[in-house]
RNA sequence: GCCGAUGUGGCGAAAUGGCAGACGCAACGGACUUAAAAUCCGUUGGGCCGUAAAAGGCCCGUGCCGGUUCGAGUCCGGCCAUCGGCACCA
């Protein structure tokens, strides 16, 4: 292509269109009280997931959602709408910091090359973001109010009485350190040695590290925690309201895992000592013939006899040597030990062993279960295999085996609830149990609080010192707070953060030193929703008036729109509703939900078919598309290769396809003179459009609004298609149907549609301004009435023949004329006509024997 | 193991329970051209009958098996395959 000639001339115009919003700032959105905002005007937050702009650039799957989300901005706009549509970076992360430990180049440096790439990338790319919002998470004008977001949440605590956060000073308690929304724990932690760092549950993945895929062991440290635990009711249930595709809120929900079951206390032999265990199946209790505590449980200490002493530290310690990985791999073969212990089953009253076996988790429920062998699979094993007794007590309606039963039924040998279904059973044991205080019933998460803390040089420092060693927060006006410049990034390897190193900085003052640890990426990406609003309010995280304008709607959720991979299920959009939540209780935000709508685009393959990665070398660099095809091929390529949320590989003979259609589009508006200049169109004349003509272009009005609205960008464009080759080979070109055809490129293709606009505007003087600034045309649904159809004839469900008939005819008239149809006559002859179905204005099905 | 999504030509795909394959790619044929590229026009799910060639006709076909219905890619039940998530959560 380099040396011929493009098939039209994007290379000219496409960077002229760029430049042109550039300089007329064309995307900016003001906000409330500022020049140039227009009351009238309803608003619409159109969000993408930002980027962490990495040393490799863009690769052509970041695009997608912005193209749609591009396409649903511009679409907005000329609907009338103030349209907030921002972009920015979530820069701090591994790999910055990573690159800073072999080249020892600083994070900030790598991190600012690396945004002026991506954003260079995007421009070119003609996307309409108002990048006088551009924000970017490492910026101290933005982590500043990062970390004053977490001094609320450090300074509130979550009463369950009102079920919401509130100012600690709230709580009458005496220590407030303990009921923190942020608090530093002594917890087994997930801690990656060649990372140097501590990770998230969700940031390990089969038991190696998501980044690097280094191995991860458990290992008890001193960490910051933030207590999302205490909104998991709310997380779960404020879910219900939104727009959001259904299996990522069952994703969600999993991630919750609600269950409901009852707490049960176990006395322990003939002392005051109790055992605590948390069930599903209180309706089983007369089955438990075991009682199993996780190895960490801090009654083991208290319980175990003289002779199994020896046992049982031996398992304890191989237990916490094995990291969650060797835990669940093992997970076939059942492992324990016998503490010599026995406890008092509340409901036989009979004397049964406790063991300790690592198939029972410490941070789940109370650490302890009941062994219900006959009705639970893992209880089973373990009874098999450790030759403990087996009671059923379930007996299954059907004709399954009670044996290893798991489902519901109706109870037996349970003498207080003989005969009554499982779900029965349940309530009245439960009530049972309360009326004696032996139990109660009680709700349990599989959710666990988030571990906010990264020995790391790349984050948020925490507004935090430590004196005494008692932790205290920094005032506001101390904010932010910098990460000093190092000679070494490197980790310390003992898990002491590289902040540490920094020994003038950590010394704060005489008696008191900063906390090294610092937040974790997700930190930056929970709230900067929020700043976009506003983003250069430097007294407040976000102005009131700004949030509460943007973020308004009649639903839960502030955005609108947001669209973004499915990789960020459970972690970044959990985490964000958290914060959101907070700052809402606290009083700070207007919405108790960031997001109302969200889309998810699928992931893009290579071409052949494979996950794109450097390994397999089949990436596809959208600036090598664009020098190519131009950034409206590149666009439109992108939105027609398939449903937006579908998996689906990369063609480029799919780019060249449409970079054909657009070419097509400007020949059809374009011509070469003699001197091979192009100039408009001859063919183009102001005149009516015929019937014919006028009817595909208000179909394509109506089918171009509707897929945009259904995000079917695919179809929209295939409509497009035809109405261009419709027009194409046409004499006399009508100019109304032009200007509506460009409207509705515009958002696809915006740099064409500006430019053929402008051209138009040239010679005829019917229209005025740039394209940006039209409205959205509107359809007349009468003009796409049909005076006549095509029925289709039918015998017995197969089609043997087609006939026009009026739109206006009768069913009686249909059913008339089918009959009376020759070829249906032929076939109908000998056979008895049962029933005559008639489909107005479809077809006509006689079902005949 | 559990949960979810997907399965339609050579390929990407389209189809309020009503003509399966729109639109695009690829392939083939034609026009233009000295030639090629580009462009334009046309054909293109499979099998069979038919004819000199056409016209035309019939049957099969949306992962597999069954059901509901006048009619099923679409709804229901069971299975298979691929992808994604969770995974000893009591």
């Amino acid at each position: 292509m380099d040396e011929r000639r493009k098939p039209y001339p994007f290379d000219q115009f496409e960077p002229k269109w760029q430049a042109i919003w550039e300089k007329q700032q064309l995307f900016h959105a003001p906000n409330p009280g500022e020049k140039d905002f227009d009351h009238a005007r309803p608003k619409f937050y159109v969000l993408d997931m930002f980027p962490y702009p990495s040393g490799a650039g863009l690769h052509v799957g970041h695009p997608e959602g912005y193209t749609a989300t591009d396409i649903i901005a511009r679409y907005k706009r000329m609907r009338g709408f103030n349209v907030l549509h921002p972009m920015g970076w979530d820069a701090f992360g591994l790999p910055a910091e990573q690159y800073a430990i072999k080249s020892g180049q600083h994070p900030a440096i790598t991190t600012r090359e690396n945004i002026a790439k991506f954003k260079n990338q995007l421009k070119r790319i003609g996307f309409s973001y108002d990048w006088q919002r551009e924000i970017n998470t490492t910026d101290p004008r933005y982590y500043k109010w990062t970390q004053w977001i977490f001094l609320q949440i450090y300074n509130s605590w979550f009463n369950p009485a009102t079920n919401k956060a509130e100012p600690i000073s709230t709580y009458s308690g005496k220590n407030p350190d303990e009921v923190r929304l942020a608090y530093v724990a002594d917890v087994p932690v997930n801690w990656c040695p060649e990372l140097g760092t501590v990770l998230a549950n969700e940031e390990v993945v089969d038991g190696k590290s998501e980044i690097g895929r280094f191995p991860v062991v458990r290992r008890p440290m001193r960490q910051w925690m933030l207590r999302i635990t205490a909104y998991a009711e709310r997380l779960l249930n404020e879910l219900d309201k939104l727009d959001w595709p259904e299996g990522i809120k069952l994703l969600q929900r999993n991630w919750i895992g609600r269950s409901e079951g009852a707490e049960i206390d176990f006395k322990i032999g003939k002392s005051d000592q109790k055992v605590r265990v948390f069930t599903t199946r209180p309706d089983t209790l007369y089955g438990g013939t075991f009682l199993v505590l996780a190895p960490e449980h801090s009654l083991v200490d208290l319980i175990v006899t003289e002779e199994q002493w020896p046992a049982v530290r031996e398992y304890r310690e191989k237990t916490a040597r094995k990291s969650d990985l060797e835990r669940s791999d093992l997970s076939k073969d059942k492992t324990g030990v016998f503490t010599g212990a026995y406890a008092i089953n509340p409901a036989t009253n009979e004397k049964i062993p406790i063991w300790i076996a690592d198939y029972v988790l410490i941070g789940y429920g109370t650490g302890a279960i009941g062994g219900v062998p006959a009705h639970d699979e893992r209880d089973l094993e373990f009874a098999k295999k450790f030759d403990l007794p087996i009671v059923i007590v379930v007996q299954p309606r059907g004709d399954e085996p009670a044996f290893g039963f798991t489902g519901e039924g109706i109870a037996i040998n349970s003498p207080v609830i003989n005969g009554l279904t499982s779900t029965e059973a349940k309530k009245k044991i439960t009530a049972w149990l309360e009326e004696r205080s032996l139990g109660k019933g009680a709700v349990n998460y599989k959710l666990r609080d988030w571990l906010f803390s990264r020995q790391r040089y790349w984050g948020e420092p925490f507004p935090i010192i430590w004196e005494n060693g008692n932790h205290r927060s920094l005032g506001e006006s101390e904010l932010p707070v910098v990460p000093p410049p190092l000679e070494d990034y490197k980790p310390t390897g003992t898990g002491e953060p590289p902040l540490s190193k920094a020994k003038v900085w950590v010394r704060y003052s005489e008696k008191a030193t900063r906390e090294t640890n610092v937040m974790p990426q997700w930190a930056g990406s929970c709230w900067y929703y929020l700043r976009f609003c506003d983003p250069h309010e430097d007294r407040r995280f976000v102005g009131e008036q700004a949030e509460r304008y943007w973020m308004s709607g009649a639903k839960p959720g502030g955005v609108d729109l947001y669209v973004g991979g499915t990789e960020h299920a459970v972690l970044h959009l959990l985490y964000a509703r958290f914060w959101q939540k907070v700052l809402f209780d606290l009083g700070y935000v207007s919405k108790p939900e960031p997001f109302q709508r969200l889309v998810n685009q699928g992931i893009i393959l290579g071409e052949d078919n494979q996950k794109m990665s450097k390994s397999r070398g089949n990436i596809v660099n959208p600036d090598d598309v664009i020098d190519q095809y131009g950034a409206d091929a590149f666009r439109c390529y992108e939105m027609f290769m398939g449903p937006l949320e579908q998996m689906k590989p990369w063609s480029m003979r799919g780019v060249e396809g449409v970079s054909r259609f657009l070419a097509r589009v400007w020949r059809l508006f374009m011509s070469e003179n003699q001197s091979g200049d192009w100039e408009l169109s001859g063919k183009i004349k102001q005149i009516d459009a015929d019937k014919a003509q006028q009817k595909m272009t208000h179909a394509t009005i109506k089918k171009v609004t509707e897929d945009i609205e259904s995000f079917s960008f695919n179809t929209a464009i295939s409509q497009m298609m035809i109405f261009v080759n419709v027009f194409t080979g046409v004499e006399a070109i009508p100019l109304s149907s032009m200007r509506s055809f460009l409207v509705l490129l515009s958002p696809f293709a915006p740099h064409i549609a500006s430019e053929l606009w402008e051209q138009l505007n040239t010679k005829f003087a019917d229209a005025r301004g740039d394209i940006t600034k039209q409205s959205w045309p509107a359809y007349d649904e009468t003009l796409l009435v049909e005076d006549e159809v095509e029925v289709v004839l039918q015998i017995n469900g197969r089609v043997r023949d087609r006939m026009k008939m009026s739109v206006s005819a009768t069913d009686e008239e249909m059913k008339a004329a089918a009959l009376a149809n020759a070829k249906i006559q032929d076939r109908i002859v000998g056979k008895t006509v049962r029933n005559v179905i008639v489909v107005p204005k479809k077809l006509v099905n006689i079902v005949a024997d």
